[in-house]
DNA sequence: TAAATTATTGTCCAAATTACAATAATTAGA
DNA sequence: TCTAATTATTGTAATTTGGACAATAATTTA
C-alpha cells in the first residue's frame, strides 16, 4: 500500500472545482469563467485552479473564490471528486468539486488571470461548459441540496441575525420552490436558535424579528447524539 | 486555469481508500489490513492503494476490493477526498475514500501483498489507524448512512431477490438499531418492488415472499422528477 | 394434528404535515 | 390621529405519517 514511485504518477495533478451559488432574479445562478485559454478556449467553465503543493484542500478552494471575489471568511464545502482518466486532454488532472452559496449583491465578480469574462448563469439556462463541467455542476447542485437538508450549512450564507423570512428565501432558492411560511416555521422548531429583542430595520411595514443560529446548543445536541439536523 | 507545469506538482500522487463495511455477530465491522510496511508499520489501516495513471477513481477502488477479496461486480460508492498537506509522511498523497457493504460470509479475505494481516474489526472497538484513518474512517460511515437514506444503494448488496426481513436487517446492521418490522414496510411502500411468487427456500418456519427491486419504474419516478428516494 | 416459529396485516393513538384562516405590528398617507 | 396597506406571526382543522403492539396466516417439525 502506498508504493510511492514518483516516476510512475508524477504525469498526474490535482486542482479544485468552486461552483458559487446565487441567488437574483427569481433564479439560481452559478459563476461561470469564459476560457481565456486552451484547453477549451473561449468555452464557459466552473472556476478553478491546481491545489498548491502545501495547500489544504479547502484553502485551494477558498483562494479560488478569493481571487474571482474578493470574499473571505466564506466556507466552501466539498462535493464529489471527478477523476475519469482522460477528462483533462492535458494530462491527468483529477479534481474536487466544492461549493458555496453566495449573495449575488454582496460583492463585485473581478475577472482572473485565467479568465476572460465572469457571468453569472442560470442553471435552467445552461450552455455546454468546458470539460465535464455540466456533469460536476448538476451533481454538485445535488450535493449542495443534500447538505443543506442534512448540516446546517444554510448558517454559512445567512447573516449573523437574519428573519425567519429570510431562512425560508435560502431554502426556497436553493429547491427553486416556494414553501408555506406557517408551516416552514412548524419545520424549523427543533433547530436552536436564538431570538433576539432586535428587529429588522427599514421596512416599509411590520418588522420582523432577528434571529441568529446557536451553535452552541447545536453542538451539544449533535455531541449526544440526541439530535440530528434535519429539513 | 489548469496551468499545469508538471515540475511544481509531480511530488503530488493520489490513492484510494476502500471502507468495506460487514456484518457479523450483532456488529457492524470494517476489514482492515496490518501494514507490512514503513509508514505506521504494523499499525492497523484502511486497505487503499495509489491509482494508476490510466485508471479510473471507481476502478481503482474496485480493484483494491478484488485484491483483498476476490470479489468482482460490487459496486464501490464515493464519500470524500482527504488531502492535508502532511497527511502521508512520504509526500502529498491525496486519498479518495469509497466504502462498500459487504455480506463477510460470502467470500474469505486474502491478506495482499501490502498487508501483512486482515481483519474485521468493529466499529465500536477501533484501535488507533495508521495515517488520518480513523477520520476517514468515521466520516465514511457517516456518508453511508446518509447515502442509504438518499440512495438506492440498499439494493447493491441485498441479492437479487431479497425478503423483506432481509431489507430491513440491512438498515438495522447499517445503523444499528432495530426497526417495527410492521413500521419498516409502512416506511417502504413508495419504494417500487416487484413482488414475486417465488418463496424463500429451506427455513424452518413460514417462509416468507421474494422481493426485487424494480429499478425501471424507480428511474422512470426519478427521471420525471416526481419521486425521491428516501427512507 | 398441534405446537412452534416467523411472515404479514391491522388497529389505535400520537405526532407531523398541509392548507388555509385569523390576528398583530408596523408604515404611509389622508 | 386614523385608516389602509403590508407583512409578520400564530392558530386551527383535516390529513398523513409514525410508533407500539396485537391479530392472523402460512409453514415446518414432531
Amino acid at each position: 500500500m502506498y508504493r510511492i514511485d514518483f516516476n510512475d504518477f508524477f504525469t498526474s495533478a490535482f486542482s479544485v472545482d468552486c461552483i458559487l451559488f446565487g441567488y437574483s432574479e427569481g433564479e439560481i445562478k452559478a459563476l461561470l469563467i469564459k476560457r481565456a485559454m486552451q484547453p477549451f478556449e473561449n468555452l464557459w467553465a466552473i472556476p478553478g485552479d491546481l491545489i498548491y503543493p502545501d495547500e489544504d484542500l479547502e484553502q485551494a478552494a477558498e483562494r479560488v473564490l478569493f481571487e474571482l471575489t474578493g470574499l473571505n471568511n466564506i466556507a466552501m464545502h466539498q462535493s464529489q471528486t471527478f477523476g475519469k482518466p482522460n477528462r483533462h486532454p492535458q494530462g491527468r488532472v483529477i479534481t474536487i468539486s466544492y461549493f458555496a452559496l453566495l449573495r449575488i449583491e454582496d460583492f463585485e465578480v473581478k475577472a482572473s488571470s485565467w479568465a476572460g469574462d465572469v457571468q453569472w448563469v442560470s442553471l435552467k439556462n445552461m450552455p455546454d461548459l468546458a470539460f465535464d463541467h455540466n456533469h460536476i455542476l448538476s451533481s454538485t447542485y445535488e450535493m449542495l441540496k443534500l447538505k443543506l437538508q442534512n448540516e446546517p450549512i444554510c448558517f454559512d450564507i445567512l447573516p449573523e441575525r437574519f428573519t425567519l423570512n429570510e431562512f425560508q428565501q435560502l431554502f426556497e432558492f436553493a429547491f427553486d420552490q416556494a414553501f408555506d411560511k406557517a408551516n416552514f416555521r412548524k419545520k424549523i422548531k427543533n433547530i436552536p436558535l436564538i431570538a433576539h429583542d432586535e428587529k429588522q430595520q427599514n421596512v416599509k411595514h411590520r418588522p420582523a424579528k432577528l434571529f441568529s443560529f446557536d451553535m452552541m446548543a447545536y453542538a451539544e445536541g449533535i455531541e449526544q447524539n440526541r439530535y440530528t439536523f434535519k429539513m
